[in-house]
DNA sequence: TTGCATTTACGAAATCGTTCGTATATGTTT
DNA sequence: AAACATATACGAACGATTTCGTAAATGCAA
């Protein structure tokens, strides 16, 4: 049900998702350390978002502050599925080794991702 | 160095990595089992995607077949790392324990994936 | 040979995403 | 109030991708 944000959608999303409730301008400011961005394109993508129902804003004030209206974590669940269904036939573990080899995880994290495989073999009957 | 495909670019690479060198009906034949897709529009896409150096063809028959040229492995890594960039601020082991989650890995994939997180924890000094 | 089916070639149209110029509204400062 | 800064609204233009109609070439069958 979730669909899927642009590329540009999702730069935005990002900032909202890890800085919080913010203006264009905000979002603008953060979004051009990254790439060359002007603010009314940054504006005129979050109207579009906006209308989608991406995201919501608060109009109460002149300056309207923007807020994602769909979490980070369906939106990964969204792509990561249909990257696996378009790039690996479908099997998850593939993507997953990939991921694995290529040797930017650290130690604690492979850890972590090892106690989580555990606890899933524990829960298959 | 390897460009990345567009999405029907994609559903055609499939095809061909999976069933290797074919003719643009059979890779029509299959997609269409899958979506809506006239013979033109997948012959039109791959003509561009051989222009582009995405697939060569064998055209010394009159019906010109078709083989990718650029390895699933290579496409797979470059999306796997967008997609960690884009949606996961570039974590790698937040998306790999993302994939492990919703539930769809075998315990013998599991197992699998195992080995390999051993194997890396071993090399890391 | 004539006609039919299949294939490739070409180009135009439609759609989508992105960018930006410009107008207008609103608030602030002097 | 006038000038200025900042914000939103709107629409046009552009580029990339996708779709498809139509023509031309080729091979096969009647």
């Amino acid at each position: 049900m979730t669909q899927k944000p642009t590329e540009s959608e999702l730069d935005i999303l990002r900032v909202l998702w890890q800085k919080g409730p913010s203006t264009v301008r905000e979002v603008n400011e953060i979004l051009s350390q990254e790439k060359e961005t002007g603010y009314t394109t940054t504006l005129k993508l979050m109207q579009i978002m906006a209308q989608k129902g991406i995201v919501t804003r608060d109009e109460s004030s002149r300056t309207h502050v923007y807020k994602p209206a769909i979490e980070q974590k369906n939106v990964q669940h969204t792509l990561l599925n249909k990257l696996v269904d378009a790039a690996f036939s479908g099997s998850a573990s593939q993507l997953v080794m990939q991921a694995l080899g290529q040797g930017k995880t650290s130690k604690a994290e492979l850890e972590e991702i090892k106690k989580l495989i555990e606890q899933l073999e524990g829960e298959q009957k």
